[in-house]
RNA sequence: GGGGCAGUGGCGGAAUUGGCAGACGCAGGGGACUUAAAAUCCCCCGGUGCAAACCAUGUGGGUUCGAUUCCCACCCGCCCCACCA
């Protein structure tokens, strides 16, 4: 009697197998291609969470698809095992942080064992380790000592929840809260170190090496936000220079005041004694405006003139200066010309303030005048009241390509007064934390000597263990009775440790790194294997961080790059993402929704495979979407019924002629099928289509199909087939039903033969005028004039072309004939 | 306001990229087996219509012999950015 399909079984069975005989190590090989699949490591909040199983098990399909086809592949997986929520465990349980994330990764690995996928666990990495962190650290000083991190005075945001300095990225929404807790963010002036991820914006926005998905490049390319213009130098009354971006150079004759933000350095100076008072109240409201909610969106302008003015380097008219918050200090210069005829808020500001409006672009047919224009003009035109450049086109190119830009800039660039320029929203990151949670930053300063990083023999600056973890707003290391107390790496005399601790962000930027050698004590990573395994081949995960850890990594890589570090322009070269399992109620799931879905649970009940199989077909992987506990059954059938397909006795007697053949042609279809699908990533239709073909070889049996010699060959191809998408029942069949040598793992991928793919017989369809009236079995290989001929003749289209004219006949060879009457 | 992604049966989704719309699965209906239930197996399952046939991929146009697919305009939903000069 045949055994029944047990899952839990068999799989913790294989499982310790597996990992008994270091199937899944991956080791250097240079007679192998190598692969290098990622999907991005998980935070140790406590337990695995179906998404969590979204992220990891198709990746690992895929992986495994991989493997299959003769990758030797590596498919690590690790912890982001810094970070806020440690702390705040902490604070709450009374429990020390590093216990809490330390137990957490340990169920949490245990958790995705039982998924059973193809990791490596030598590799693990966890950055909360100093052996992690000693190199994020010797990271921190290389980009130190290459110019590219530095410290800044500056208005910083600041979570009051948190109690920490937030990166411009972590600030969300329109009401600009922190992306973890969601409070509303704060503006703190506060000294703090930076990146200077700015210096690379334009290799940022440039996707020529990498296969990544159009959304993330537009995500990132919006982000770092490059527009083309001028710098151009005006001049105050007191002859202080005072330079702007534009992107309109062109309609700088129509400059007729200019605005500061609130904060400009210059303010104070240009403001007049009597408007002193005005200016200071203005200056105050605009600082609580940030504070207060500024979602009550009233885009009515706000603005105060400080009394003082400045020349229009182009025509010398004396304009007057105002600030206003609508000008942003952290773009460009904090300061604008304001072009009111052809900017919407300048036309908004000029209306609401009385001021004057000159229009200098103009399209054919118009005739603009300041006073009764009722909106600004955008589009292009010809220039007006621009003196020598009256006349000239402008059109709705930007930076040079638009021949007016392009000659108002050299005329700028030969008279001095200005020049070419970019401009980027991206900011440089703020990487300084006031918590304690994270890798110190290796730094030390001296009163004498300044800043100086810690001798790189002194790495790790390790994390005291003895710490109270009051959230002040101060960083605890500060609090700690001895930590900061070290000597001057310079001079030797008594010197304070930099007591803020690294963004997580920065452990992230590189752990793709270390698991290429999460032991080595000689440096971040091990060259050999660097050299053999990088650049990573595919990278998986979720969309949420394409202007976060996406970015960031990439800088880092080309930074690492620029100091030789690293080879190679790009960390990844391959990036798809997958979209969100949420409740069945459609929303997102949380704890205190009640529609959170226990992958535990769900392993439980169906078994790992099972679990995975839904994941990879219930949804479009890139899409996600809600959960289905009934939908899951599906899956479960799938395998339940395979299993029986292989340890059910053959029926039937002798097959039917050419039965055999048509289970083949379905095989070798459903083969090619899914090879390309995992090719591209799609993995609900490698379901669907593995069903689909199952369905076949269940109608087969029946028919006397397993009495075949060929009936073998047949399951050991389905069986190869669905092996890394459902490891466990098709290693079990492989390996215990059908007694093939051990592992199916290890077996090579199979490849569709084109041959047996094709028919004898074909059905064609039959139009007349594009709608279908017949389908009409032919041969293969029928010729354009019989397809025509049968056509015309059949019994479904015939009746509609009775007493009709044929004016022409539309044939696509082996697809369908279509009569136009 | 700008940008992006999507819109196909009751539901999740297919459609070899311009060629049979609805594969596969869930749910539902009917039947077989069973004392009964579960499980399993078989049949039906977009709408209208007795049928022939017609209608149907958010809406309206267009291109084409032929459009879920390409183009234009619009509607709705989600996501990102948002007074960025």
């Amino acid at each position: 009697m045949s055994r029944a399909y047990q899952p839990r079984k068999i799989e913790s069975k294989w499982q310790k197998k597996w990992d008994a005989d270091g199937l899944y190590e991956a080791n250097v090989d240079e007679s192998k291609e190598k692969f290098y699949a990622m999907t991005m490591l998980p935070y140790p909040s406590g337990d695995l969470h179906i998404g969590h199983w979204y992220a990891i098990a198709p990746s690992d399909a895929r992986a495994r698809f991989k493997r299959m086809q003769g990758y030797n592949v590596m498919f690590p997986i690790g912890f982001d095992a810094f970070g806020l929520p440690a702390e705040n465990a902490a604070i709450s349980r009374g429990m020390h942080p590093k216990e809490w994330t330390y137990k957490n990764i340990e169920h949490m690995r245990s958790q995705i064992k039982s998924m059973g996928p193809m990791v490596d666990w030598r590799r693990e990495m966890i950055s909360a380790d100093p052996k992690y962190y000693h190199w994020t650290q010797w990271f921190f000083i290389q980009l130190y000592k290459n110019d590219l991190a530095y410290r800044k005075y500056s208005p910083v945001d600041w979570c009051p929840q948190c109690n920490t300095t937030l990166a411009r990225e972590q600030v969300h929404g329109e009401d600009r809260h922190c992306e973890r807790c969601g409070t509303q963010v704060t503006k703190k002036d506060l000294e703090q170190w930076f990146f200077k991820t700015t210096n690379y914006a334009d290799e940022l926005i440039d996707f020529s090496l990498i296969d990544w998905p159009d959304r993330v490049k537009t995500l990132q390319t919006n982000w770092v936000g490059r527009s083309e213009g001028a710098d151009v130098i005006f001049k105050t009354e007191a002859g202080d220079d005072l330079t702007v971006f534009t992107t309109r150079p062109d309609t700088l004759w129509g400059a007729t005041f200019m605005v500061l933000a609130p904060e400009h350095p210059l303010v104070e100076k240009l403001t007049s004694p009597e408007q002193t008072e005005a200016v200071k109240i203005y200056k105050h409201e605009a600082e609580q405006k940030t504070e207060i909610q500024r979602a009550s969106v009233d885009k009515e302008k706000s603005g105060v003139f400080t009394g003082g003015f400045a020349i229009n380097p182009v025509n010398g008219a004396r304009i007057p200066i105002w600030i206003a918050d609508y000008v942003m200090m952290g773009y460009g210069f904090g300061a604008i010309m304001a072009v009111p005829a052809h900017d919407e808020r300048d036309f908004d500001f000029a209306r609401q303030f009385d001021l004057e409006i000159i229009p200098v672009i103009q399209p054919e047919g118009e005739n603009f005048d300041g006073k009764t224009m009722s909106e600004s003009y955008i589009g292009p035109g010809l220039m007006i009241n621009s003196a020598q450049f009256d006349g000239v086109a402008v059109t709705d190119d930007k930076g040079r390509k638009n021949p007016g830009i392009a000659k108002v800039i050299d005329w700028l660039d030969g008279e001095g007064l200005g020049k070419e320029a970019v401009s980027y929203k991206l900011r440089d990151w703020l990487i300084s934390r006031q918590r304690y949670w994270g890798a110190p930053i290796p730094m030390v300063y001296c009163d004498d000597c300044g800043w100086n990083p810690v001798p790189e023999e002194e790495l790790p600056v390790l994390l005291p263990d003895d710490v109270e973890w009051l959230p002040t707003g101060e960083s605890p290391l500060k609090l700690h009775p001895t930590w900061k107390d070290t000597s001057c790496p310079s001079c030797g005399k008594a010197a304070t440790r930099e007591t803020d601790t690294m963004d997580t962000f920065m452990c992230s930027s590189w752990y793709h790194l270390r698991y290429l050698s999460p032991d080595f004590e000689q440096g971040p990573f091990d060259q050999n294997e660097y050299d053999y395994w990088m650049p990573i081949d595919i990278y998986t995960g979720g969309i949420e961080h394409a202007n976060m850890h996406l970015i960031y990594t990439r800088f880092f890589h080309k930074a690492l790059r620029d100091m030789g570090i690293v080879e190679g322009h790009e960390p990844m070269m391959q990036l798809r993402n997958q979209g969100m399992v949420l409740g069945e109620d459609g929303e997102k799931m949380s704890k205190s929704r009640g529609n959170v879905v226990s992958p535990d649970d769900l392993v439980a009940k169906y078994g790992a495979d099972t679990v995975r199989g839904y994941l990879m077909f219930f949804a479009r992987w890139d899409l996600g979407g809600p959960w289905n506990s009934q939908g899951i059954t599906g899956t479960e059938r799938w395998l339940s019924r395979t299993w029986s397909l292989f340890t059910e006795p053959p029926m039937g007697g002798k097959p039917p002629e050419g039965l055999i053949k048509d289970v083949k042609r379905a095989l070798h279809t459903a083969l090619d099928r899914v090879t390309q699908d995992y090719e591209k990533v799609e993995f609900n239709t490698i379901i669907s289509t593995s069903m689909e073909l199952m369905n076949v070889l269940v109608e087969a049996k029946k028919k006397g199909a397993a009495n075949t010699k060929d009936w073998a060959e047949i399951l050991e191809i389905y069986l190869l087939m669905i092996a890394p998408s459902v490891p466990h029942i098709a290693e079990e069949l492989w390996s215990e039903v059908l007694g093939k040598p051990y592992s199916i793992h290890n077996q090579k991928w199979p490849e569709a033969d084109q041959e047996m793919m094709k028919t004898d017989e074909i059905t064609l369809i039959v139009q007349v005028n594009g709608k279908l009236r017949d389908r009409i079995v032919v041969p293969v290989d029928i010729s354009k004039e019989d397809a025509e001929k049968t056509a015309l003749a059949s019994p479904g289209a015939a009746p509609f072309l009775e007493g009709q004219e044929v004016r022409k006949v539309i044939i696509v060879p082996g697809r369908l004939v279509n009569i136009v009457i």
